[in-house]
DNA sequence: TTTTCTAGCTGACTGGAGGTCATTAATGAG
DNA sequence: CTCATTAATGACCTCCAGTCAGCTAGAAAA
């Protein structure tokens, strides 16, 4: 355990070790998606390479350290929030958010292998790594939740009295719970009694949500 | 993995079985608060108990069925929502609310082994073990959510458009923020710049917090 | 009390995982 | 071509969850 992230590499390194590494992370990524951490084997993600395993642990240090980066990977692979066509974007912070949530669905089939990493740092790994990952999360802001606030703020469609963080927070639990809900459908249908209105209840969630968040934090 | 919790127990079990299983996830609990998971190690807590590590996996199955025990006897010692002082309670959902946001730190702190359990049930855990938390907390609701929220429907005091678990689920999402919040200025006071300011600050966050909420779901 | 039965306990054992390191191979600058 | 540095290898190590054949204690039956 004890996480660390990448041993300190304060050269710039060579662009073929830096390929080799992407090339890693890249299987690293699919076998944590597919077989959960504690599930996957080092070992197959070398042999898949055609690797030794010990050149995993060299440029990596533990298996942490590799799950750290496909993480770190997995999240910069998804869009920034204000990443939308223009006539959403037109129509303000709530349409895009909409736009966002509607689409949530579709991401989590379509682009599962970055989403079910995304999902396992943000619930699936020890408290030592989430550290870590909470630190990236605040230095890097992936999603450019706090631009998108911003952004908001100044269209004068938020409060104006609240701090920037608090309102990134609600943001944050909101599309969580909405993928966590997601996932728990896919993990175990059960949970959803009749499955034909399923469609319709996460169309009224996704309202639900919305008016709420209007009230929560909007003007 | 695949955890399946405990194993299949038809006959209702001699007294001193039960008993026995009582002191195993006892100091299970102390283990795993103390040492995370991956870290607390099965031989160590038989050695503890003056028992065979064998008798350990017998009667739980694996080390995470330990662990599946441990949490659930962590929520359990929590004290429901409604378990307020009377002037409290009569005082209405958001004073009851309030109450448990300023008691959180102290229990935080005071209460520290169940509550690092579950805290580490909420983020530390593989996902196989989540779906047996998540249809744990469904099935039994430890700390009366449900309850707690149907108090303040019958009250008045919030909205009635609202499903309950809509509801529920704003409530856990607020003091888990919270919660979280506390754990990670203990895990890395470098987060929180000036330290003199914390007391204040948290006094803000509550009052922010509990401000956004009565917009949101309150009449 | 004695015998029988069996749930529960034991602890040596295994398999397989992450992680190490001395050695070897590849790379690129001069 | 030479040499210094970086990267790759794979045999090896350690450690731990999980197993299992046999044993024990205590309750029920005789």
């Amino acid at each position: 355990m004890s996480a660390g992230a990448t041993a300190a590499r304060p050269q710039p390194l060579r662009p073929r070790t830096e390929a080799k590494r992407a090339r890693i992370v890249e299987v690293a990524m699919l076998h944590f998606a597919r077989q959960g951490y504690e599930a996957a084997r080092v070992s197959d993600i070398a042999e898949e390479l055609g690797i030794a395993k010990g050149s995993i642990f060299q440029h990596f240090g533990s298996k942490d350290g590799l799950f750290f980066e496909a993480y770190k990977k997995a999240t910069r692979a998804f869009s920034p929030y204000l990443n939308v066509p223009p006539d959403i974007r037109a129509r303000g912070f709530f349409a895009i958010l909409r736009y966002w949530l509607v689409r949530t669905e579709h991401m989590v089939r379509e682009d599962w292998i970055p989403y079910r990493v995304y999902l396992m740092g943000n619930y699936g790994t020890d408290l030592a790594l989430r550290r870590d990952i909470n630190r990236f999360l605040i230095a890097e802001d992936p999603y450019g939740r706090v631009a998108f606030v911003r952004f908001g703020l100044e269209r004068g469609e938020l409060r104006q009295d609240l701090d920037v963080e608090v309102i990134v927070s609600i943001i944050d639990w909101m599309v969580e719970r909405f993928q966590d809900a997601l996932l728990t459908e896919e993990l175990d249908p059960g949970l959803f009694r009749r499955p034909g209105d399923v469609a319709e209840k996460k169309e009224a969630r996704i309202n639900q949500f919305l008016a709420i968040l209007r009230r929560a934090i909007g003007k």
